[in-house]
DNA sequence: GAACAATGTCAACTATATATGACAAAAAGA
DNA sequence: TCTTTTTGTCATATATAGTTGACATTGTTC
């Protein structure tokens, strides 16, 4: 798991915002939040710079605690 | 610019082995140091993993210092 | 300087990330 | 309740990540 939609939710927009600032489809964010699948590197950078994160943050070892 | 050869450089293997270490192929690897294309995450994380360091440290923000 | 390992690069192929359009269901707001 | 927004998901299409095989070049090491 990422902790995509936390922090999107943290930052209070939609899907569909969040996909338009990083210029992908709605449906692709979608998919990454429900780990779907392997995102492009590009794609995890601007995530995180919109997001006002970084990588280790978003998808560096995020199981949830056992 | 990411850091991946010179990590690997400082683990001692070559472009090969990290490649089967990771499970791609050995073109992969060099064009990902020479930047030529954009990783997956999945393939962010094993290097990452592989070498001993984290996805930040690797690829974010890594342009040399101006 | 011959032999070998490591790297850069090319061309052709396959797998998959991402796009587009659409529809249903859930959530939020009036 | 009705309306609108948001989310999940499907199917088809396209762009590109990653493979395979091959060859030239640049080190190393004997």
């Amino acid at each position: 798991m990422n902790r995509v939609r936390e922090y999107r939710k943290q930052v209070g927009i939609s899907q569909f915002a969040l996909a338009e600032k990083v210029g992908v489809a709605r449906q692709t964010i979608n998919l990454i939040e429900n780990d779907k699948y392997n995102p492009s590197l590009k794609l995890c950078i601007s995530l995180a710079e919109e997001l006002g994160t970084d990588l280790n943050t978003l998808f560096w070892k995020v199981d949830e605690e056992s």
